[in-house]
Parts: C-alpha cells; structure tokens; sequence
DNA sequence: GGAATTTGGTTGAACCATCAACAAAGACGC
DNA sequence: GCGTCTTTGTTGATGGTTCAACCAAATTCC
C-alpha cells in the first residue's frame, strides 16, 4: 500500500506509475499466498515444516546422512544460529540427532533419524506436486523463462546492496 | 532443493524440468532475499518493522486515524490473532492506542499516535525508493507486465485451493 | 424473557527468524 | 609454554505467525 501518494514530501520521491503498483500488489499477493499454501500442504500432508523439510533435503542427499553443522548452514545459506535453533527444534522432534566429532571437538555432526529420512522421502513428491500445480502447470514456458530472469535480476540486484557489508544474505533454500 | 531425483516411488511423479527447475530456485532466491532487504532497509532507514508499515498505512490513510480491529484485518487481509499481537506490540511500541467503542461494548477502536505518523509518514517514500532500486529500475516493462500475469495467475490457484475451506488466505499487505 | 449462537477480540503455546553475547577448542605467533 | 585470534557452535531475547481456546457482548430464535 502506499504506492501511489499525494505529495508532500520536500525530496520528491517517484512513486510507482499503475503498472508498476499492479505488478507489486500482484508480486507480494502471490508470494504471501503461495509460500502460505506450500507450507500449510507440507504440514498437513507430512507432518513436518517448510523449515524441517529444508534441512532433511541436503542431509538426505549425503551418502553417511550426516554433516557437519555449518557445511549443513553453508548448503543451507542460512546463519549458523539459526540452524542451531532449528536443529534443535528438530532434535526434540526425533528428525536428526547430534554427535559428537572427534577429529575437531568444538564440532557437532547431525545425523538423519530413520523418522527423518521417511519424513523427507514421504513429503519430496508431495511438495514437487504442490509446486507444479500452483506454478508451472499454470504458467507458458515463456513465462517460466521470463520468471525465472526476472528473478535472477531482482536478486543479484539484493546481493548487490548486500556485498560492501559482509552479511550473510542466504538464500532460503526451503521447498 | 530435490526438484529433480532418482525416482523410486510408486507413483511416479512429474518432477520439474531443467528450465522450471531453474526459474524455481531463483523464485525462491529472489523472494527470500527481497523480503529481508526490504525488512531490513525499513527497519534501518525508519525504525519500525514491515509489519508496523503494514499496519500504519491503512489507519494514517483513514480520516480519523482510527479503525476498528477487524475493519483492519480485513484491510490487511490478516486473521484477527495475527493482527492482535501485532497491536499488542505496536502499542508498547507507542505507534498505536487502543480505545474503547461505545457502539459495541465488545469492540476496541485502533488509534494512530503522532508517533505512528510521523513513523509512516517517513518510512513510506523510503520504502517505495527501496522497491523501486531493487525490481522496477531494473525490469524493462514488459517484464513488469510479465511479472504482474504470472503473479496474478499463481495467486489466483491458490485461491482456488482455498475456497471450498473458508480459510483466510488473506494477502500480507506488507511493503 | 431466556437459551443458543454468532461476533469481536484477546491470550497462550509452538514455531520460525535475527541479533548479540558467549564458551570452548583450535591455530598462530613468540 | 603463553597470549591472542579465529572458528565452531550454543544460548537468550525480541519480533513475527499460526492454531486453538477462551471470554464477553450482541444477536437470533422460540
């Protein structure tokens, strides 16, 4: 809201024409809706979370199902508190474990639980098939296309503003 | 992420291409890094947080500056808990008050302080400077339009998937 | 009038995200 | 060894979101 304005503002700023206002209420419409339903269909059709199901994917993917916890952060894109708050969400939850390293003590291995691994081999096609019928069932291959640069402008655009500073800045890596 | 697999279920399902597999991760990309340099310049830039926006727009927009809750659950598209903790801590925060209604003894005005907006007041012209530095001065305009069809048409299958359930389904109204 | 229901709104618990602070182990310089 | 710095990871606080439960006032139905 709040795009268009009666001026009355010393610097001027230029507000967004009609076409630009539709494009970002469309734009923040669908992304409220569709990151509301995947994770709703997540939770009902699985039982875990959008986050849960973030986390088992690349601990899935390893052949020993275990990792170390910030090479799961890096893969995640996420900060490492935030993971460790995750993680142990998870842990109560009986998705992954943790063990100890010998090799570097400071360190931590997560482990995948059977429980985890059913958990992320059930929801897997489940999400493929909400992601589908949402978006690309819906949508022209040129509009794939034109989404998908859309996209990579807009966040390199984001990266941008962030390098200069340090900041993480990851990507989600959810869904 | 596991949008392509080695298949091994029984129901073998469609997993996305290369190009939708592609258009996919940098959706999530791009949603994920906007909506935290957003939050982040908001908060930096004007001291309250997107969701206090949210809010704020709607009431300095109204004559009186004062809304009934639901009146602006609805404006925002939020469920009433939503909206209700939000205000709680808005008005320790001292952008809003609450009043009593004399109509309806059970209902509760929403009233912008002179804090809230001078707040919005400030935050709006830098926010729509934000948006615009990182989508629309970057997209030519047929890519607006682009990204406006294929926000409507997502949005709009989602919708559907709602109705049938009188969920909220409500959009954020953020930014 | 009086019981049942609906409406308006709050609360508490659980989850998720971010920030700042911390502790313990390793690495480096001497 | 000893001090410093860095890496690894956890913790606590605060803010935001959702769900279910709840209370009280208003409405409906008889």
């Amino acid at each position: 809201m709040m795009y268009s304005m009666t001026d009355a503002t010393a610097t001027a700023p230029r507000w967004l024409d009609a076409r630009e206002q539709a494009a970002w209420r469309a734009y923040l419409d669908m992304t409220t809706k569709l990151s509301a339903r995947l994770n709703r269909e997540m939770q009902d059709d699985s039982g875990i979370s959008a986050a849960d199901f973030a986390v088992l994917v690349p601990l899935s993917e390893h052949s020993d199902a275990r990792m170390r916890v910030l090479e799961l952060a890096r893969a995640l894109g996420w900060e490492k508190s935030r993971l460790s708050h995750q993680l142990t969400r998870m842990q109560q939850r009986g998705l992954v474990e943790r063990s100890d390293c010998s090799e570097d003590r400071r360190g931590a291995f997560i482990v995948l639980t059977g429980k985890g691994r059913d958990a992320v081999v059930a929801a897997a096609p489940k999400h493929v098939e909400s992601v589908r019928r949402y978006v690309f069932d819906e949508l022209s291959t040129e509009q794939v296309d034109a989404l998908g640069a859309i996209a990579r402008i807009v966040a390199e655009q984001c990266d941008a503003a962030c390098s200069g500073r340090e900041e993480t800045c990851g990507s989600d890596g959810f869904e």
